[in-house]
DNA sequence: CCAAAAGTGTTTATACTACACCCATGA
DNA sequence: TCATGGGTGTAGTATAAACACTTTTGG
């Protein structure tokens, strides 16, 4: 085996922004270092490569280490690379972005991290460059999230349509009319209305809707082909 | 400065996925691979990471290296990581596309590398990843395509309807109505209609267009807002 | 009985699709 | 004169946006 000679050889690791959401507000997952450089400031969670495992799999491993979760939505977001990123060593470093559902995980949190969620908006500064891998995973969420439903990831099995709105609306910054709203969600044939109703948000009470898993996945897959072959989508419920 | 005890530190590598049009055909550039291992292999021009370099400026100096070409259109798409996608020695690969105009360069790039453009759809089965690398490229090129006007880097300074139309159809495998395609780019007010023609293509002759630079910077930086705001666009010319 | 959230339709404007014929020219 | 690519308009359909009132019920 020939190996490359004379090239630089350097540290790779992968950083994770965990996107939550508790019903309310969208929010992210941040611990407190506890190792030098940087200790005690607030940071990502992640880690470094390992030899026998790829990137993907280093993702995974250190999303399970802090929340004790697997199998959440992950996905690759960039490669970080400016020279003195990390203070210590010459580091590249991948971000991963993962959306989880508060709620129904937060037990499982590993408080050996001090972690903690925070709004969005009020996060407190991040170490090295991790406040602008979080700000791209954001566009990113923005991005994808418009073209292919990967926003259930964040909700509990059985979720309301303000819970839903309420989601689209801290990711995108903004409001929707609801009336158009629910439209244009009840027009992808994704959702399924239950006939339980959920009192904790109002008097009245709000019925329940859960995804249609089968017509989802078939969705994902079909994602980058959306240019043509519309017609395809059409005949695919 | 401290430093990561025991950790692993490897190479980190830049491939390039220079795609390039004609006038006719979407094509990719390939070189023959001048050293072990799998010398004389097809493969992307690619390149070390180098100590006082980050990423995007490796894949820039490896693009100049091959092409002459400096300023040219480079995104970042994918880190690729598998344990033993290079036969010699651990390595992860982050991947970037190029955008040039073949006609225009087609004699700056360096025959050194034994270099070779390829129909996308006829290329040699490449080194390691690349195929996959290339797929991947290819899939995010339609995608930023269809919602940022970045195939005019493709193209000679003054082009042809024509020429654009064939450059999309490459880019997506498919055909277009003229009348529906220039009516829907001319909306986006980013072509200004020259006094000239070209009558390299037909007898009668084609009105050559050009981009106004103005306009497309201002679109380019308003990507990622999209999804609100639609109005500040209408605005902005 | 009333506050608070849930639920529900219609109209208008805009964007997209399909479709076919004449024009100009050089050979 | 004719073959080749260049250029143009309209009608129908689908999608998106704006907009306000009634219902339910726990306290």
């Amino acid at each position: 085996m020939n190996r490359y000679k004379g090239q630089l050889r350097i540290l790779v690791a992968v950083d994770c922004i965990i996107f939550g959401f508790d019903g309310k507000d969208l929010k992210v997952l941040l611990i407190q270092r506890g190792f030098e450089p940087e200790k005690n400031k607030w940071s990502l969670m992640g880690g470094f490569l390992e030899a026998n495992e790829n990137l993907d799999e280093a993702a995974n491993r250190i999303l399970k280490q802090l929340t004790g979760l697997e199998d959440i939505y992950m996905e690759q977001i960039h490669a970080f690379s400016k020279v003195d990123r990390d203070v210590a060593e010459r580091a590249v470093s991948v971000s991963y972005f993962a959306l989880i559902d508060i709620a129904r995980y937060e037990k499982q949190i590993s408080y050996d991290y001090h972690a903690e969620w925070f709004l969005i908006n009020e996060k407190p500064d991040l170490i090295f460059d991790h406040d602008e891998m979080v700000e791209l995973a954001r566009k990113q969420l923005q991005f994808k999230a418009a073209i292919q439903p990967i926003l259930f990831e964040l909700l509990p099995e059985n979720f309301t349509i303000s819970q839903l709105q309420n989601l689209y609306e801290g990711v995108y910054k903004t409001t929707f009319d609801k009336r158009n709203f629910i439209r244009k969600l009840m027009s992808t044939g994704l959702l399924i209305k239950l006939e339980v109703k959920d009192k904790s948000g109002s008097r009245k009470g709000a019925y329940l809707y859960k995804l249609d898993k089968r017509k989802y996945n078939a969705k994902l897959d079909v994602f980058f082909n959306y240019i043509h072959d519309r017609s395809e989508l059409a005949q695919q419920n």
